[in-house]
DNA sequence: CATGAATGAGTATTCATTCAT
DNA sequence: CATGAATGAATACTCATTCAT
């Protein structure tokens, strides 16, 4: 009876899994076409080609999906981010562009929840707004521990308003991102934005001379 | 079609205008303090102190009257904007700050509205879309055009992508007046943020010398 | 402005009392015909030729109005009791079938609430579950101190246990009321079941010749 | 149709009354805790650590279920009251205590049961009821008899109205029924409340004196 | 013009029951 | 026999909009 019922178990928990990922997905493109309001559980359920009762088999509610699927992506995109090792010494200006293609490409592979994410996610409910704003003040820290990082070792100037300067490079980088990627560009330039952006935050935009 | 009869018609337009004005202050608030979603026009009548039926005399729907505060803050911004006159060679780089400055306070003074404008003017229907994506077009387009007369004055870099680091700039402002203003900070040093904003983009974080 | 207003103001608050009472009354039917259960808002607002909005805008839930309507029966009953003087000496013997008879008739003259009150309120929600234990509870201290102001005044005899006697004379008189008045009984003979009530409680069934 | 065929059957037979007993058990608890309506298929299949499909095959539905458990009550209560024998006619007035007190017993033993029964039996459905009604019915008649020979045997007035003493006896032990053993009271003293029962309708309250 | 009562389409969620494994 | 994932009809309730007064 054991290895029969384990058996079954295990198969009924990775069918389980393999139906909350169908329904995430099918969801997750339904909330990225048509926003969170304008998607009715019905739209969900239809396009993931399931009963009412069985997505509420999966998720508690309309609302705990989309939670999920924004954590999802902050995970994605974090994970993203971290990979970079602000420590290496060697050419950290040739190594930049690097770091934002790969934030660019993450950014671009998960299209459809970075669009949830710049569109929907705001103003939804205060838990969701929490967990976003937490998200921004990860990735803003993030930055400034970067600049400072980069100020020891004579590569920022000293002047530099840290806190404003690690806002415009964030904000720069969102905007291209929803300027780029998420309106629906086919196939970004990921090199060449992300090329432009590091020129534009290390050098300006500024001739040296015009001091 | 008498004298008197023009007489009320004016009277009757010109009331008609202050209430109009009056839904939409009260209704400005209640969008600003709940979000758009989470508003109902029983609030907004509430707020406005009208009959629910009057609503429906000036406005079309809740939706159109979002929509025109939405535009109000847009021709609002606009002017601020504009109200910079690029062409004046001599010391840009010294008036910038004032311009950017300017920006902020217009925004500053607007809080309700900008607030509405980044929490839930995005992702409510194609309309307020498209409206928004051309008044971000329009900032868009400002931001290269001034680009580029900085070029052909010789005080921007030539190789600098004005694409890009258009971008960039505009979303570095919003950003930083998200993180700012938007957000309850009280009274935000508006002179350091401009300050730093186009110390930022006009000369970078990085040491000249470490190119 | 204010004659006209106030009239419009009390016409209104008239005619909202009216349709209050139009949906009470066509619900209290629906309810005691179907059971709480069985009755589906739905039901209740085509039985009231309502829509669906307008019954929230009359009660707040489904649950709300059957409160209501058992409370409305609760002091109709009450009164209905109440109104007995049982402190008026003379002839308590034969004022007694006038009593119950009264109350035998307030019941018969509310048969539907009574109906819902004995088949429905019972297992509802723990609200209701506590205002029908203390309206019982109020009936069974009425009905102990009636029997011990017997006993003062001698016509009640010593040894009755007057809590079980109590529960016995109000089990029994709410039994005659489901057996001849709830259930569908056409012209119940109020006056015989009173006499006999009286008769049994009073005077019990027994020869006193057989102690 | 073998022998070991049979033994087969019989045992599975054997089993399927076990599991149905079991789930019954179970379901008893959980229908007397939280009452009908409030309990789902889900609390029975969880009290009873069945899968669903399982309970399906042993009962019809949640509601078959139920009917037969309030069945097995009224079939238990049934044997507890008619294991009087009314015509022993030596001392009946010493009889009845006891007799009261065992069915006070009866019903004390099976509390869930008797809770439901008195909480949740009522307007569920035509089926339910008319069977109450024919139980309810079958008590009212044994009570009958039982008065009438009563007065056959002269210990029971003439004048009574059987049928209206009847319901008042049934009625005042159900009362005393709901209000001391159904309601929590921890260990009713039963043999008091027989005793206050047979003397209030015995005898009444009224001291003989007062007619 | 102003009112606010009335409307009814639309929403998220539940739960008794079925059925493939 | 046993399982539990799947089903979908049904439910209470909301809210933008209309319309008779």
């Amino acid at each position: 009876m054991t290895d029969e019922t384990d058996g079954r178990v295990l198969r009924g928990q990775a069918t389980r899994e393999v139906r909350r990922q169908q329904i995430k997905e099918a969801s997750l493109q339904v909330f990225a076409d048509r926003g969170y309001h304008a998607t009715s559980v019905s739209d969900l359920v239809k396009a993931a080609s399931v009963a009412r009762g069985t997505f509420y088999l999966y998720f508690q509610s309309k609302e705990s999906l989309f939670l999920e699927l924004l954590d999802d992506l902050m995970m994605e995109l974090r994970a993203g981010i971290k990979g970079v090792d602000p420590s290496a010494n060697a050419g950290v200006r040739d190594q930049l562009p690097t770091v934002i293609g790969r934030v660019l490409k993450t950014v671009t592979d998960n299209r459809s929840l970075t669009r949830i994410l710049f569109r929907e996610a705001i103003g939804l409910d205060a838990e969701v707004d929490a967990r976003l704003a937490a998200f921004n003040d990860v990735i803003h820290e993030y930055v400034i521990r970067a600049l400072r990082l980069g100020r020891a070792m004579d590569v920022v100037r000293a002047e530099v308003d840290l806190d404003v300067a690690a806002t415009c490079i964030v904000g720069g980088v969102r905007y291209i991102v929803q300027r780029h990627i998420v309106a629906d560009e086919e196939s970004p330039d990921l090199e060449r934005l992300s090329r432009g952006i590091v020129a534009t935050f290390l050098d300006g935009v500024a001739l040296p001379s015009s001091s």
